[in-house]
RNA sequence: GGGCGAUUAGCUCAGGGGUAGAGCGCCACGUUGACAUCGUGGAGGUCGGUGGUUCGAAACCACCAUCGCCCACCA
């Protein structure tokens, strides 16, 4: 083996002949254990998100397969229909083209070809990061099954009045020219402006004094489409107004002035321009009072051809312009204030988002979120953590119809056709429609232009995988799935809908629980983000990149290029080396130690360094184990090391793995991986490797003494390896293969191997104290040494005195552990009769450990030291005094609370009686001493 | 306007009614036969604030402050 862990020498080869052997297949077993990947867009690329939640969906599903469960993790891509067609259009934009100019097959076509050549990069990053899905079973959500099932699930909805198209005001994305729905419509505070005009009263109307309302508005354009003024219905200043007109400027035409509760009294004048077709509340107005409806825009947004000929085809914001100065011309302009108002804009473009008239295809949502609401409510799907289910509840509960059509090409296509008189008729295809309607062939039939919402498909992902609507082994086996893992920023979109369609088509929940995790955020906890320039590569973690090209890929094809210096100044500032090659197998363990229940998480490259250190000490432990069974006979028939040290760490080793088991079963793999990790390091290598070195090295250690440490070091070493592998699949297969047959354990590979399981035997509380005893000792000299600055190397001569029959029967059982592990030369028991020498002194409980001055113990230094435990015990006595003398503690606590209190109190009068006396030997000492 | 969350060591974060934890960073010593991507020892926190419940609160409750997120139609 390399002396240091070289991650790029081992990755690949492994993943490879796993996928070769079909090692991600389901293979038995009579528990199942699923999960349906979140499917990355066919075209794009793993980023930090996807790989953290990909290391947690394979560390359980590798849990679960070391488990023996049949385990099945589906792998599948989705087609992604705004997202991939707007990276095709701007390739077409930058030949000079539009997709208009290809048509509408040319360019469905061109976006296969897209997705044919760079639809398989993700898969290949997935392959780098180690997951074992399935990839015989990888779906798209536009292959044949999968698009029959969108079919089937359609025309079962509309055949039961659950799909209905109707013309209603919609989210309008002007550059796209397609519909949103609510949930691709973010709005954001911009700072706007609120323009008072002032609206004539018709002739009739007016009386004298009163001319005008005013009314108030943050849209001056949409005023060509007003159709009424409202007022609040018990507002004073305008009850004899309800019921007259005015007349609209510009467009001169007589509109009413109603009543409506909608209208807040307080804001503005209290008189609220109506335009229905323009505003989402205002069509609520519209439909209540019965009032028209005036559209005055364009597909583009721009003012259309119904509208005074001076505005005719003016952009929506240049219409603003002008008709605030008309109205001002005509001198009917009260004032302009700044406002900050929300500005909705498309997710996707970014643009202004326009409530648009339009007819689209909506899904009637509540009677499937009713069930849906229930299945949470009753425990048939637990959220993990269980407070997002109120998340969930709030939108349920106020969830509203749903768009999902899109004016798009790329996607699935509305199974829904039209005759010449505007009757619709839904089916699989033209000839389905045909048959079922008995239209003959002379009757034209033309299909709807528009596409599914892509999350129409994703909502059927958990079964549409899996078979649906075929009754299919899988879906016997696999549904419900087990456990779904995702964002939190994906519960609307996605789970809801699942959750619904789930319980509406496949008769049972998608998945029995619902794992939420934290996004990733940058050192700062930013948003990682192109255009701030901090995004994170996992690949160039887990490969390195040298800065020059860290800087290139930061810098270049940023939407606004003005932000590349700063971006460049900042990165050179935080990655003056590049960024080190860390493996896939460190990056995974950061991954699983990020993983805990809080929302963001900030990624430190200080956590990923700290893992790749833990990977290499793992491999050097490794090396010492095997580079020590070399020179030892075959171990094989060796019993396990049966000493003190052995029963300790097999019972650790247990304790890690219950641990394990208990904290992957809730989720909480940052509380896993640092039990593998305090394991690995702090009681594997930091003790059991170090004692077993007094035996190993021992010339006078009987041969099987040496076979049974060597047989236990292997064993457990073998043993954690399986706990790491599903954190660490690479690091862990590398190591087990040259491990396992040291240990004795036949196999392949680990993915061969069983979870370990604990053995009762292990237990046994006296080993657990006579090792607390070893290390107190251990630790007491060390901590003399350390605090006198004596070289590590220098062995020193103790001597113990006050010994108990305990401690000098322990001491004799652990001699060469102890005389090894705190470098001793020498340590005797204080004759009785004899006085102990000058001495830097360690308790250990009524026992003191005597290091003996002469030439390397500072008198001073050492009363200094003492002085500093003395304080602290007589600081911890005094607390616990404290309250031992109060009443109350004494009567009102568990008695065992008040015994351990008791008990502690005794230990902590004892060390300070010890130390005081010590204390007091070396004031002596030193005030004898002439210097 | 509703809802959710956070506030613990210099930094990143666990924990949780019974004497405050980890990793990184820091200080000192050290190249002892797996590992300097290391070893040994050490320093460092009145757990955001104020009240309350309790024998006991950093933890539970209330309020407040600061920060963050989600949802919502105030023109």
């Amino acid at each position: 083996m390399d002396k240091t862990y070289q991650p790029k020498n081992i990755e690949r080869k492994h993943y490879e002949r796993w996928e070769r052997e079909g090692r991600f297949k389901p293979q038995g077993g009579d528990e199942a254990f699923c999960i349906v990947i979140p499917p990355p867009n066919v075209t794009g690329t793993l980023h930090m998100g996807h790989a953290f939640q990909d290391t947690i969906m394979d560390t359980l599903t590798r849990y679960q397969r070391l488990r023996g469960v049949n385990t099945l993790w589906q792998h599948g891509t989705d087609h992604a229909g705004i997202a991939t067609q707007m990276v095709v259009e701007r390739q077409l934009n930058a030949e000079g083209l539009s997709r208009r100019d290809l048509g509408r097959d040319a360019f469905v076509e061109r976006v296969w070809d897209w997705k044919a050549k760079s639809g398989g990069h993700i898969n290949g990053q997935l392959r780098r990061m180690g997951a074992s899905v399935d990839w015989s079973r990888e779906r798209f959500t536009m292959d044949d099954g999968l698009s029959a099932a969108v079919r089937d699930v359609f025309i079962q909805l509309h055949e039961e009045g659950l799909i209905y198209r109707g013309k209603r005001l919609v989210n309008w994305d002007p550059v796209l020219h397609t519909a949103l729905s609510d949930l691709e419509v973010l709005s954001e505070d911009e700072q706007g402006s609120l323009w008072h005009f002032r609206y004539p009263l018709a002739d009739d109307s007016s009386n004298g004094d009163e001319t005008h309302l005013i009314v108030a508005t943050t849209r001056p354009e949409t005023m060509l489409g007003d159709t009424a003024v409202a007022v609040h219905p018990n507002d004073e200043r305008y009850q004899h107004l309800i019921g007259k007109h005015v007349r609209l400027p510009i467009v001169d035409r007589l509109i009413p002035i109603i009543a409506d509760d909608y209208v807040d009294p307080e804001f503005g004048t209290g008189c609220v321009k109506i335009t229905p077709a323009h505003d989402f509340n205002d069509y609520e107005i519209g439909q209540r009072h019965n009032l028209p409806m005036i559209n005055v825009l364009t597909d583009d947004a721009a003012i259309n051809d119904d509208m005074p000929a001076d505005y005719r085809g003016l952009d929506r914001f240049d219409a603003r312009k002008k008709i605030v100065a008309q109205v001002e011309t005509l001198e009917l302009l009260e004032k302009i204030e700044p406002h900050t108002l929300k500005v909705p804009r498309g997710d996707r473009t970014g643009a202004v988002v326009e409530p648009y008239l339009t007819d689209q295809w909506y899904v009637k949502i509540a009677p499937l979120a009713e069930p849906a609401i229930a299945a949470v409510e009753n425990g048939d799907i637990k959220f993990v953590p269980e407070n997002w289910s109120k998340t969930y509840f709030d939108w349920m509960h106020k969830i509203q119809d749903w768009c999902i059509s899109r004016q798009l090409w790329w996607g699935h296509r509305i199974p829904a056709w039209y005759d010449d008189n505007g009757n619709i008729f839904v089916g699989k295809d033209e000839a389905d429609v045909r048959a079922k309607h008995n239209l003959s062939d002379d009757v034209n039939l033309r299909q709807d232009d528009d596409v599914l919402d892509t999350w129409f498909s994703s909502a059927l992902w958990p079964f549409s995988t899996l078979g649906w609507p075929e009754k299919t082994q899988e879906l016997d086996s696999f549904y419900p799935t087990s456990v779904l893992v995702t964002g939190f920023d994906i519960i609307f979109f996605w789970v809801a809908r699942m959750i619904m369609f789930g319980l509406k088509f496949a008769g049972d929940v998608p998945f029995r629980e619902v794992y939420i995790h934290g996004l990733i955020r940058d050192q700062d906890g930013q948003k990682m983000s192109k255009s701030k320039g901090n995004v994170l590569d996992p690949i160039d973690l887990i490969d390195g990149i040298d800065l020059e090209s860290l800087v290139a890929k930061r810098t270049t094809g940023l939407m606004q290029p003005h932000l590349a210096p700063r971006i460049e100044k900042a990165t050179r500032r935080q990655f003056p080396e590049g960024i080190a090659e860390f493996g896939t197998d460190a990056l995974r363990f950061t991954f699983a130690s990020l993983a805990t229940t809080g929302r963001d998480i900030r990624f430190d490259l200080g956590r990923i360094e700290g893992y790749r250190n833990f990977c290499n000490k793992l491999w050097n432990a490794s090396r010492f184990v095997l580079s020590t069974t070399e020179t030892l006979d075959d171990n094989q028939s060796a019993e396990a090391d049966d000493s003190l040290s052995g029963r300790w760490i097999r019972a650790r080793f247990d304790h890690m793995v219950a641990t394990v088991d208990r904290q992957l079963a809730r989720y909480r793999l940052d509380l896993a991986a640092q039990a593998i990790y305090e394991f690995t390091w702090h009681e594997y290598c930091d003790w059991y490797l170090e004692l077993s070195k007094a035996t190993l090295y021992d010339d006078d250690a009987q041969a099987h003494a040496k076979q049974a440490t060597m047989r236990t070091l292997s064993r457990t070493l073998e043993g954690l390896l399986r706990v790491m592998h599903p954190f660490m699949p690479f690091i862990s297969e590398e190591i087990w293969q040259r491990v396992a047959p040291v240990a004795g354990v036949a196999g392949d590979s680990i993915c061969d191997t069983v979870w370990p399981q604990a053995n009762p035997a292990n237990h046994d509380p006296s080993v657990a104290d006579d090792m607390q005893w070893l290390q107190t000792f251990v630790l007491g000299v060390r901590q003399i040494r350390g605090e006198m600055d004596i070289a590590p190397g220098k062995a020193l001569d103790i001597i113990l005195v006050d010994a108990s029959a305990d401690d000098r029967a322990r001491f004799a059982a652990n001699k060469k552990l102890i005389m090894k592990l705190a470098n001793l030369a020498d340590a005797d028991f204080l004759p009785a009769g004899d006085s102990e020498p000058p001495s830097a002194t360690a308790m250990h409980g009524e026992m003191k450990i005597c290091v003996p001055m002469a030439g390397l113990i500072d008198v001073e230094r050492e009363i200094e030291r003492l002085t500093k435990q003395l304080g602290k015990s007589q600081a911890d006595l005094a607390k616990t005094q404290g309250k031992l003398s109060n009443a109350s503690f004494v009567e009102r606590a568990p008695a065992d609370v008040v015994a351990t209190e008791k008990q502690r109190a005794q230990e902590h009068q004892q060390q300070i009686e010890l130390l005081e006396a010590q204390l007091d030997a070396l004031a002596k000492l030193e005030s004898n001493d002439p210097a």
